[in-house]
DNA sequence: GTTGACTCTGGACCCCACTCCAAGGTTTAT
DNA sequence: ATAAACCTTGGAGTGGGGTCCAGAGTCAAC
């Protein structure tokens, strides 16, 4: 028994998206539905939801969608020629992952002890904006942002 | 002994972004230089090039401009009147960072067993695509994306 | 067999976040 | 004192990522 396979407006309303959108990243490659009934209707399949599920939570993160389709393209196969190929945009990826997760935890951080700090602490305001929060704790590690910082020309 | 400040080329080379981008980022409230020479030269202090970094960081982390320049503004008073509505924010924001840390987490994960299954595993491609490789480490625990999903309307 | 809710394609339009001039003033090196 | 390298403002243009029709076909219920 093969479940069911859903329109454009059910799978639209399960993801949170609009059917417009669904249509905007099928005409740029991002997603085809499974298949289309007689008359021509999008059908979509599980398999299809989650897709379209991870596309918004990467969009989310920051990837635009050329990345995500590169993310999605991703197939490790036995070929040894593409192997290669494939670990190290796979790794490249993986850097830009780890590094936005840093990001993020030093933003939370900082936020938390804002929040901390905030009514009812009794400290009153240790660190008044996020800027000076992040600074504190940065104090003698590493440094915001930075990067490899070519110089251009 | 005060640090010398830095012309917009100087900056502009400092953070890796484009002069454009500072004058852009001023027009729009994101930043101005703490002075202006005699002859209306904009000069940026070592704060305003942390502030930059932060700003990179969070739009690489996806956040908007709106969303940076709320981040930016966020200050803790003693005055008890805007404590809480600060707080409420900052607390949303926290809730916003920590969902994007797991949803990066969880593309690590992926990405981390695609690049172990792919050549010199001995496994011949465990996973093969992303979505496989999301899918398997969700079995059994809570779903991709989810959200709400108050239907609308 | 008509109404209402759904879907289709194609194209116009929109906002965001830059990016690229043009025309001119300033600074520094020679 | 003049060129090269900087800076200024203002405004136009661009690309990404949608969003919003219009006109037409489809499907289920009454």
């Amino acid at each position: 028994m093969k479940r069911p396979l859903l329109k454009i407006g059910e799978l639209a309303n399960l993801a949170n998206v609009s059917q417009d959108t669904l249509r905007f990243y099928e005409k740029h490659g991002l997603m085809r539905p499974s298949a289309r009934s007689e008359a021509g209707y999008r059908l979509y399949s599980a398999q299809d939801l989650q897709r379209i599920r991870f596309i918004l939570s990467a969009k989310e993160v920051g990837f635009t969608l050329k990345e995500i389709e590169e993310l999605l393209a991703l197939e490790v196969t036995r070929d040894e020629k593409s192997c290669q190929d494939v670990k190290s945009l796979v790794d490249e990826k993986l850097a830009t992952v780890t590094q936005r997760i840093h990001e993020l935890q030093r933003i939370k951080k900082s936020l938390q002890s804002l929040s901390d700090a905030c009514c009812g602490g009794d400290e009153p305001a240790t660190h008044c904006t996020i800027l000076e929060a992040l600074s504190d704790h940065d104090a003698g590690s590493s440094l915001v942002g930075g990067k490899h910082h070519d110089l251009i020309k």
